[in-house]
RNA sequence: CGGGGCGUAGCGCAGCCCGGUAGCGCGCCUGCUUUGGGAGCAGGAUGUCGGAGGUUCAAAUCCUCUCGCCCCGACCA
């Protein structure tokens, strides 16, 4: 393609709108303009990329043998009724109505479409397994859309549903696109891991969430160093303390503790470590109903943790209000010592905790050398905490550690919670009907370009890897010669027939203007021609990523690029 | 939705406190010179100052309302 003849309109100066890499880089680099809020036009460039990261993701869904199809965008509220997602997707799931005023959303996910389609046609368990998949645009309308392509609410998304006759078939379906998107996102040369996850509106059993390792990532993940455990902090789990409880307990004492609200202010009060405290957290659990969690001063609770135990989807901390009314205690000084209505939940950290600090239950006092037992007690014991850096894995016991990641994949085993709902069931060998075992699988097809350029560039520009870069080689004519023009015609020609995938920058720009939009877009060869070079009957080819030089004939630049795309395309396959 | 910030030329910004001519850099157009890391000179075009109302002789500037966008927190591919 030549450049002088394409939209790739490049920015010289950083947009105002934008402050993560990926996004900056997007859009100086002509890659996609915004039109709203998370909505994006891609431009030529930026779609080359999502088009070879699409070819290589139904490569690998086709090799699993899960077959393309196509899902309306549009689809009606009767569908999500039929298993209460339309009210308890809430506000994320955009609705619209027609001339008839005939409700209807624009899909978010499409386990409900699927599974409809799928009990209209398929009645034997000889036609199963099957799984079906669609590379489509999906709507969310997002809290807060941000970081570009990162987190639209319009965005591309590859769509997968399998539907099995049992548990072990469909173990064995996950399976296989789990290790299917480990092939995808190698062959992308993203530096990734799989991470146990949270199920979060889609539901479920289990899931594992795909992580391209990234300082600027959203997620936060725990893994450890020994084995393969690695998982979501959401979803961590803490593996029970080990040192035993000591037997000699202080005596309960009652301290004054003037305006010590937080931890922090309490812990530089009494001069102890937040390791010593105990925060008693309440969360509304029902309309009068308030339940406390003990957590330890120095760890986070985890409400989705929380939630799974208590069996409730949402979770809030109750309101002052309602605490006076129930407990009688002001917030900030509330403890679990003489409170007898409500229900108590303990982290297990708190199992080897002995004389601890808790709120005293009246304003300015805490209680000191409080245990558990003797002086409360405990209803439930639970894993109410988020996991850190340092914590035991639960695989080796060894301390584990943090890392950000971005989120690129996602794969759930769903069990029967659709195909019950929506009476997707088959017939067995006996004539016995049952529910179809179903299992999805999402991949953020933007969001993994954007990924991939969070992992690959410096302060010039993007450097693609092989199997995503929007062309392989760009020739960058430096000086203004008929000689230089020639060789640049000749060898885009030669390049162009060999089907390498090549852009000539035949702008008449001066040479630093080709190098910095070039390094900026960032093809993975730059081929080099000046009169400087030409004098000595050599070209100039230059790897993006490493910089490093070499001069070749203009006879062996076609052969030598092409061997060199070949390479690394078979590589990272 | 809560908190913080921003809307002025295609892009990046100044001007606003203290009301009176809309400005700078980059880009764009024309010409000449230039051409291996964002060229030089000369000339030129470009604005409902986000929108609506108000105050005033006069509003980018002051007041009210509104819309949009960005960043930080609760959601997710």
């Amino acid at each position: 393609m030549r450049l002088s003849q394409s939209f790739i309109p490049t920015m010289r100066q950083d947009p105002g709108e934008a402050e993560v890499i990926s996004h900056r880089l997007m859009l100086r680099a002509g890659m996609i303009r915004k039109v709203a809020a998370g909505i994006y036009s891609y431009l030529p460039l930026g779609l080359r990329v999502i088009r070879k990261i699409e070819t290589i993701v139904r490569e690998e869904m086709n090799r699993v043998g899960a077959q393309e199809l196509l899902l309306p965008i549009l689809s009606p509220a009767e569908l999500w009724e039929e298993t209460g997602r339309w009210d308890f997707y809430g506000k994320e799931l955009v609705r619209l109505h027609d001339r008839h005023e005939r409700n209807f959303c624009l899909g978010p996910t499409h386990e409900e479409v699927v599974t409809d389609l799928f009990r209209r046609e398929v009645r034997s368990y000889r036609q199963l397994p099957l799984t079906l998949y669609q590379i489509q645009t999906k709507f969310r309308d997002e809290i807060r859309p941000r970081f570009g392509l990162m987190r639209g609410r319009e965005f591309i998304m590859k769509d997968a549903y399998s539907f099995d006759q049992d548990e072990a078939g469909a173990q064995q379906n996950y399976q296989r696109m789990y290790h299917a998107y480990c092939q995808i996102f190698s062959r992308t040369g993203l530096n990734f891991r799989p991470v146990e996850a949270d199920t979060g509106l889609i539901g479920g059993i289990s899931s594992h969430e795909f992580m391209v390792l990234a300082n600027t990532g959203e997620e936060l993940i725990v893994f450890d160093p020994e084995s393969s455990y690695a998982a979501n902090v959401e979803r961590a789990e803490v593996a029970l303390p080990q040192e035993k409880k000591s037997e000699e307990l202080q005596p309960l004492e009652k301290v004054s503790t003037p305006n010590t609200k937080s931890v922090e202010d309490l812990c530089d009060f009494l001069k102890v470590d937040a390791s010593r405290v105990v925060k008693t957290l309440l969360y509304q659990t029902g309309d009068n109903e308030i339940t406390a969690v003990l957590i330890r001063g120095d760890h986070q609770a985890n409400e989705i943790k929380i939630q799974r135990f208590l069996g409730l989807h949402d979770l809030t901390l109750a309101s002052p209000e309602l605490v006076e009314k129930i407990i009688a205690a002001p917030v900030g000084f509330v403890g679990p010592v003489g409170i007898s209505n409500i229900r108590l939940l303990a982290d297990n950290a708190l199992r080897t905790l002995t004389d601890f600090i808790v709120g005293g239950n009246q304003t300015d006092v805490h209680l000191i050398n409080v245990n558990s037992t003797r002086d409360f007690v405990i209803h439930d014991w639970g894993d109410f905490r988020q996991a850190q850096a340092g914590d035991p894995s639960p695989k080796s016991g060894q301390p584990m550690q943090t890392a950000r990641g971005i989120e690129v994949g996602h794969v759930f085993m769903l069990g029967t919670k659709y195909s019950e709902k929506m009476g997707a069931t088959y017939l067995d060998a006996e004539g016995q009907s049952h529910p179809a075992i179903m299992g999805c699988y999402g991949i953020g097809i933007g969001r993994t370009a954007a990924a991939a350029i969070e992992q690959n560039h410096d302060e010039k520009g993007i450097y693609w890897p092989m199997p995503i870069a929007p062309f392989h080689a760009q020739i960058l004519p430096v000086t203004a010669s008929e000689a230089v023009r020639v060789a640049s015609e000749q060898l885009y020609k030669e390049l162009e027939d060999q089907h390498i995938e090549v852009l000539l920058d035949d702008r008449n720009e001066r040479g630093g203007v080709k190098f910095n939009d070039a390094d900026m877009i960032g093809t993975p060869y730059h081929i080099i021609i000046g009169d400087k070079g030409l004098a000595k009957n050599t070209i100039e080819v230059k790897d993006r990523k490493t910089g490093e030089k070499i001069h070749l004939a203009p006879s062996e630049v076609t052969s030598w690029i092409k061997h060199a795309v070949m390479q690394k395309l078979r590589v990272q396959n």
